[in-house]
DNA sequence: ATTATCTATAGATCTATAGATAATGC
DNA sequence: ATTATCTATAGATCTATAGATAATGC
């Protein structure tokens, strides 16, 4: 990071955390889409923030939007992976579900930024957001994968409604609500991981004990780290 | 809504639904807010849509954030004055909890818009939005109570945890975000009250009957609508 | 030679205001 | 007289491109 490269010298000095330009360009892009806004926020104030020209972030971005896709993207392939090791290890599905809410609540609560508060983006629903509407949809249907499987673990005789097989994935997306008002308003407490994935396996019926889980839990996020 | 009434007349026909010009733009201004976004949107847009001239709009509001102010207090009235007056009736606290958020889930479900989506907006920090925002939060105020007191009916000796209290309103969040996705992918179920609710009861502990929530809940919205 | 920056700017908006106009209402 | 519209436009952006420049790398 301090060392300078090749290419011409910034006029301004370094502001920005990042190994690279793109990695600060990403680092500023991402602080002001979540506090100020997508629209609003305009490669000037990005160029800014990092000290460098307005001009030469199109170096590393062909255009705005590209900015965003990279950050968005970002932010769903970890739960991916981690939901992938998941789906092809031998636990049980109460463990899987337990698991995965919780290292995904905790991705989403102790990010950098919380660049889940621009899911809901109308602007996402064009053509150029697709790779991650496409990576998103993934992770939904491996949470409700399960979540449908637990649910008949935990009552082999109960009908499997698909609407609460829905449930965990967006009780772990209310993290991103909760800490939006918290920042906000500085109303309200933290999201806890705890507390989400807790109420993940009330909603599909567990009323076992949540120390089997945790524990296993524990090791399948030290396992999936060190992969 | 056919009459014409006083001021030049338009040069085009009426194109919305909306008893006054300041409903048909607010109708218009709400669909481009949901599915293009709100800087996304120009003033021109909403008049074009409404079938006035751009300057028009500015007979009836002052700026584009007043638009969306207007917005976005009128999706929380309702659900704040009925919570008001459960909160002033002699209901056990699992009514109240259950016909609040079957009430809210529901209208978030069925109104026109899923103006909902926006709340999360960064845009909304601001001032102008301080109104908006303190009304959502005596709503937010209200769930917690109400789950704080179903709580402690439902198991006396329990701790109360306010990040389980919590979630009941968040799980209604997560309605916007079904509905969401259903809008824009066709992908998942459409978002159910019921399904929510029910969620609603079960992190709380509650592993009673449905029913006897469901039809006291029949019963309070019916006199909240005679009210 | 390649890279990462810089300067300068075209072209395309977009918001909000000023002032005119054509109805209704009293 | 009041109201709701209209026309015209100032002023303020903002994005993205073209081309120059100053480093490093080979």
């Amino acid at each position: 990071m301090t060392t300078t490269g090749a290419g011409r010298p910034r006029l301004s000095t370094r502001k920005r955390p990042g190994a690279t330009a793109r990695d600060e360009i990403l680092d500023a892009a991402a602080e002001f889409f979540t506090t100020g806004g997508f629209t609003t926020t305009s490669t000037r104030m990005i160029a800014d923030a990092v000290g460098i020209r307005q001009a030469s972030l199109y170096h590393h971005f062909a255009n705005k939007e590209d900015l965003l896709a990279a950050l968005l993207v970002e932010t769903v392939t970890s739960p991916v992976a981690f939901a992938q090791q998941l789906s092809e290890s031998e636990e049980p599905a109460t463990v899987r579900m337990y698991a995965l809410t919780w290292f995904d609540a905790h991705q989403l609560a102790t990010s950098r930024w919380n660049l889940g508060a621009l899911y809901l983006l109308p602007e996402l629903r064009t053509e150029r957001f697709e790779p991650f509407r496409a990576q998103r949809r993934i992770l939904m249907d491996l949470y409700t994968e399960f979540a449908e499987d637990a649910l008949v673990q935990i009552d082999p005789r109960r009908d499997v409604d698909i609407r609460t097989a829905q449930l965990p994935f967006r009780l772990v997306e209310t993290v991103i609500n909760t800490r939006s008002d918290v920042e906000a308003e500085s109303a309200g407490t933290p999201p806890s991981p705890d507390v989400i994935a807790d109420a993940a396996m009330r909603v599909l019926g567990w009323t076992g004990s949540i120390d089997e889980l945790t524990s296993r839990t524990t090791t399948l996020i030290a396992e999936y780290a060190e992969r």
